[in-house]
DNA sequence: GCTGATTCAGGGAGCGTTCCCACAAAACCG
DNA sequence: CGGTTTTGTGGGAACGCTCCCTGAATCAGC
């Protein structure tokens, strides 16, 4: 009960094994009545190419491991980036005629093991998402020599192209629009350091502070509703007088918008909120809370077209996608 | 500059093909000098086996599709669970050594692909999630004779086996628990009746309605957000006097606590509302939103791992797993 | 010491493609 | 109309691995 092979066909047709290979990758050096016996031998038979035999021979997969770094247990902050990342990147690829290999590189061992894979040729290319600053995963998979593409800024990326949101002047905005609304003393909840994101937007920060000569109030969290909780309870233990913060990511906002509340304060009244990303709960938070819109999705897809770039030889230069304010009720 | 291949370390080594090969295989009838001998030649090579080259001849792929009814655009209904649950059954099959083939059936033409895909055996089995009931998918996969499970039960499973949550128990409870509470007007946002959730969870509230003699009110969203906000307007408006609705999810029960804010009412004062699912979001809604907790993440696991053991050649029958109330602020 | 069983390594066929090369037939050209 | 190019088809060698089979060496038993 074997599948047909091309030499069923062959022989059904009453042709060569080579007529039909060139009938089924659609090469034109094929005469039409003979393409026609073909497609008909191929549809009688149920005639399905055998991918591993032909990828033994062109060295090609055709498929692309989507590797994103996914935290052990629990840690879901980036549950919506999660969802939109993987989906526009996938039917970019898809698109291309090109399958997804989803890999979670949680665990060490997992890292290893999306080495090994990568280093096989499972794959013609490899797509990076959200990699931490400490992660050897990047230089480890440079080193293979597949074409690579990181989804946002790694922290040592040498040769390897990536695509980024505006992180920098978003922050810069958000901040900005804090001032212009006559916030004076305007806190921020930082993600975690050792991602490129995170860094930029604090540093965005810093700097439309001092440009402006005030001074930083800063507590980190890590991208979770929770953690944005905590640090917010924590800046207003070290400055109960702030009346504005600026949130890393909207996840954290929404956190910290709980734990406000919680302490009696009113927003926008008592302090203005402002988030990163725009998710769609932000829309939904009461009240609506003013971000700066990221484009996730398109940068997913500019990445995966950039990859799709390098595949076909082209060049690749890393790519900024610009952020605009999405001004709604929390400030 | 070709990878090295087990010819290669054969030589290096001073062994034949099979020997290298079984060492690689780790199988034990091999003199522990030799085996030595091998893994440095292995080693100082940087040998990795050619996975196409093995599948051709194996047969097998150790890789694993993962089939995601992606609808064509803007609807993100399924967020949450998405992520959950990608993740959740990625795990468990990277644990088993298999890789995670992802694939988006969104359109006609992905779904075709779909299908062309598992028939060329480029996955070992195929573990299907959130299809709706006109669906033609699972039917078109079951007859490839690739080993399936589904993600919930699909509306015609015939041999397929699939794993749910009890959502029928789950829904019951819901609504027994509004009725304990008082409520005599106990309306319900349907998710589309096409999907078997939706159908199981409807079902379920007409049931105990009519077992206590109450009139069913019943509006019918697709288990988005928004969607749950305009079901909710419409029950206001065909029932002014409601004072309890039980939504199908709980993205639309955040969506009909929006609504019922922007109608004056108050939750759970006016109206108690109930959802189902508890994703992250429910904890964070004002007031707090009593939900069922289905355990989506558990579900994937389970539905990973019954498919794990019809790859061992086990049998699967169909699994329900309990749900549980969480009574918060919103009844 | 001889036979028969056991252990372990090597040889080589085959998995289902692609793609280079050879070659026949048709088309073109002066 | 002979020679040269073009067009279309077939033959068959890889691709890198697994696994069956053969056979040499070691061991056990009497």
């Amino acid at each position: 009960m074997r599948r047909p092979t091309l030499e069923a066909v062959a022989t059904r047709a009453g042709v060569s094994k080579s007529t039909v290979s060139r009938v089924v990758n659609g090469e034109p050096t094929v005469a039409s009545d003979i393409r026609d016996l073909v497609m008909r031998a191929v549809n009688e038979l149920g005639y399905v190419p055998n991918p591993a035999a032909r990828s033994l021979v062109t060295r090609r997969t055709d498929s692309i491991a989507v590797i994103v770094s996914d935290p052990p247990a629990g840690l879901v902050s980036d549950d919506p980036m999660f969802s939109t990342v993987v989906r526009a990147a996938g039917r970019e690829f898809e698109a291309a005629g090109k399958q997804v290999v989803l890999m979670l590189a949680g665990s060490d061992d997992a890292r290893v093991r999306a080495r090994q894979f990568v280093a096989a040729r499972h794959v013609d290319a490899v797509m990076l998402v959200s990699m931490h600053g400490a992660d050897p995963l990047p230089a480890a998979l440079a080193t293979t020599g597949v074409p690579l593409v990181s989804h946002g800024r790694p922290a040592f990326w040498g040769a390897t192209p990536w695509v980024d949101n505006d992180n920098v002047g978003g922050a810069a905005q958000a901040v900005r629009h804090l001032l212009e609304r006559g916030r004076r003393r305007i806190a921020t909840i930082s993600g975690p350091l050792d991602m490129s994101a995170a860094q930029d937007r604090l540093g965005a920060y810093r700097e439309v502070l001092s440009e402006t000569g005030r001074r930083s109030i800063v507590a980190i969290g890590d991208f979770t509703r929770i953690s944005g909780a905590e640090a917010m309870a924590q800046l207003l233990e070290d400055d109960p007088a702030l009346d504005a913060v600026f949130a890393a990511n909207d996840l954290m906002a929404i956190g910290a918008m709980r734990a406000l509340r919680r302490a009696g304060r009113r927003v926008p009244d008592d302090v203005a909120v402002v988030g990163f990303d725009d998710i769609e709960a932000a829309l939904y938070t009461d009240p609506p809370l003013t971000t700066v819109r990221s484009p996730m999705g398109e940068q997913a897809a500019a990445s995966a077209r950039l990859l799709l770039g390098l595949l076909r030889g082209e060049d690749a230069a890393p790519v900024i996608l610009p952020t605009q304010l999405v001004v709604r009720e929390s400030s």
